[in-house]
Formats: C-alpha cells, structure tokens, sequence
DNA sequence: ACGCCCGTCAACCGGTCGGTGGACGGGCGC
DNA sequence: GCGCCCGTCCACCGACCGGTTGACGGGCGT
C-alpha cells in the first residue's frame, strides 16, 4: 500500500487528486495539506510515501516545503519521494525544485492513468517527469551557467518595473556605470541585445 | 434540480469539482468537457442551467466558448448561466469573459461552500463575483479608455521581443515614425514613459 | 455631411542606452 | 597564496529612444 499525501491550496485540486488517487486499490491517500507549512508538519507526522506537492502556495511555497521535508530526520527510515505537481511546463521553479530534491515532475493536464502511474514510480524511487517538462529541464542544464547572478537579477528587476539605468543606481545606491555593467552582462547570459527583451526573457524562465 | 456542465482541460480540476458539486443534493453534474468546443457542442445537447468554465483551454477558449453558447439559439427557452472559473485574480481575460456574458467569475481557490453557492446563485440568475475579481474589475471599468488600440498592443508585443523601433517598422510594414506614435500613445495609455515598463504593465494587465 | 478616432508619416532635439576597454578590491576555493 | 568570479567604477562614442508638432486619409456613427 502507497501512502499519498496531497498539497495543494486550491480545494478544488486536492478534491480531484484524492477522487482519481483513493479509487486505485493500491493506493491510499492519507493527508492533505493546503499549504507548505501544513506539508512540511503532516509529513513528519504521516511519513508517507509518496508527497503530491504544488508549487504556488501561500505561507510556504512548494519548493521551499519540499527541501524541509527532505532534509527532515534522515536516521529515521525512508524518506518520502515528492512529486511536484504544477500547472504550467514553464515555471521558472523546475529547476529550484529538482534541486531541492524532488523525485518528478508533473502537470495538472496529466491524465488520471499518468497520474497514478506517476505516483507509483515515484514509490518504487524512480524519476518521473513529463515529457515537455524533460525537455525543458534538458535545455535549461544545458545552459545553467547562463543564469544571471544575484545582482544582475536584481538590476533587471528593476528595469523590468521602467527604471532608468540611473534611477537603478540611486535605487541600489550604486553608479549608473556598474548599472550598466551588470545589464551587459545579464544581456549576454539572456541572449539579447536590449533592455526589453532581456527582461521578456528573465520572466519567461521564471527568473524575476 | 440545478443542472450544471464542467469545462476544464485538467483531469485533475474537473474531477474535483465534479467530486465537490455532486454531493450536494440539488446539484446534477450532467457533462464534462475537456475544451471549448467540446462545451460548446454539450451545452447545446445537454442544456444546462449553469456552465462552469475555464478560461485557458486548448482549441477554444473560454471567452470564446461563452460567447458561442450565450449566443445560441435565443428563441428556445433559457439561456445557461456561465461561471467562469480560474486561477488567477490577475488574468486578463476577466474584462472580456464579462464582456462574452458570464454570469459569475470564481477563482480555483475558492472553499467547496462557497463554490457550490456560487453555483446556486448562477442558477437564480445573480451576478457572483469572487472579491478580489470584484476589485480588480470596478479598478478596470475605471480605466477602460486607457487600453491601446490593437494596432498598439501589436507593436507592443514585437516590442516585447527586443525588436527596434526600426525593426517593428519592418516587420508591420509600416515606418519607424508610425511606430514611434504607436508607442508614445500606449506610454500615454498605460501609464508609463518607457518601453520596458510599458511591456511590463501590458504583460501584468494580460494584454499582450 | 460632419466630426471623431485610428492608422499612417515627417523633422527635429535632447537624453538615454548599448558597447568598448579598461580598472580595483573582496570573497571563495584549491 | 594564487586565481577566479563578483561587484564596483570611469570615460567615451555612436545609435537609438522619448517627446513634440504637425499633417493626411479612411472608416464609422449621427
């Protein structure tokens, strides 16, 4: 017997997941959660097998939710597979959430024989992810050097709001000349030759 | 009896509310369909009394597909109430799902009682509005002038990609002068004195 | 028929941006 | 202790952008 615990914030999700989950005979949904607080408590309290977790959720998000339950008492027994389950294949927090230790990758599109075969992988200690999520995750590894650094990120998200390189400047109390330093930069991780679409292409992986 | 169709391309959403809707004992879930079309096609053959409708779907969406089912055959008997039903309060589309004729406008968060409430407020013909929707909407009908016209907002959007001034003038065929106006007047419109913050607020306001 | 909005174009100016080519100090890993 | 990356800064230039003023034709409503 796989034993489920759901996170999602959205009632009407988790209604759905424990509906297509509780009716496979080898599974059992034994807890929800609608945020990543509640996530991170009933998984100590549960110890379930296999963690449904979203990523958008209010008081603690689902990346964050996840890295705490997996660094979690690791002398007690088996830790718990968390498959991240999310509705869009380009959010920016893939990555973040493969680092953090999840063992798959889902979108709420899955149909229902996916999804329960999804989880049952995930129990056996294998990796599932959808495929357009794989793709994805393939071609951001390839260029994860590219990713701007803290400070570019921070310039951009500025920029991105209308900023001037000089009120950046007087916003992070630097001189307009490192301002467009670390533009330059940033342009050059992003592919992009202008302001705009650098900060089109931040959003678009989810960087800003 | 208060017959209700479900429309959403996630398994994972129409099984849940199909789970949260059926127990109640005035509530009939008489179809699922999985796109705008597939509504549209039910909602004539079924002919229920409240819609509840996603907004972004594949082949149609659900703007369109309230549109084509609230234009439907007027002489025969009651039109159904659409609710429409999404993820975020930030979603452009509100404006224009209205705009189509929807009844209702609820997000994906909302708990089990007030959806189904929600429901059997649609069904009596009442206008039901999630709060925060309801906010963000007398804020949108305040400024309903200042939205660019279409030759703008395409601009905006080859803006959007890092194109030049020059650049949008070759793709649109039209002069760098043209395009020059077009963005002045969307700055004029949205509120902004640049480009990027321009491109940010269209983005925000799901106009581009 | 008239006005109004949209889309088109021109010339001009000042300011900002993109890019180059440096420079320096601090923190971190080996 | 040495390199390397990050963050900071300077000066200069050409190109582009933001803003103004003014103009013209077409479509739409009254």
């Amino acid at each position: 017997m796989i034993r489920v615990l759901v996170v999602d914030d959205h009632p009407v999700v988790r209604s759905g997941l424990v509906g297509m989950l509780s009716v496979e005979p080898d599974l059992d949904v034994v807890g929800e959660a609608a945020n990543g607080a509640e996530a991170v408590t009933l998984a100590a309290e549960l110890a379930p097998d296999v963690v449904l977790m979203d990523l958008r959720m209010p008081v603690l998000d689902g990346v964050a939710a996840t890295a705490a339950i997996l660094a979690g008492d690791r002398t007690r027994g088996v830790r718990p597979r968390v498959v991240v389950l999310t509705t869009y294949d380009t959010d920016g927090d893939i990555l973040r959430a493969v680092e953090a230790g999840a063992t798959g990758y889902l979108l709420k599109d899955t149909p229902r024989a996916d999804l329960v075969a999804g989880v049952q992988a995930a129990a056996r200690g294998e990796t599932v992810l959808a495929p357009s999520v794989a793709t994805r995750l393939v071609s951001t590894v390839r260029t994860v050097a590219e990713r701007p650094t803290a400070r570019e990120t921070q310039v951009l998200t500025l920029v991105a709001r209308g900023l001037s390189n000089v009120e950046v400047g007087r916003e992070l109390y630097i001189a307009e000349a490192t301002v467009k330093t670390h533009l330059i930069r940033a342009f050059a991780k992003l592919g992009v030759t202008d302001r705009t679409a650098a900060v089109t292409v931040a959003r678009e992986r989810g960087w800003i």
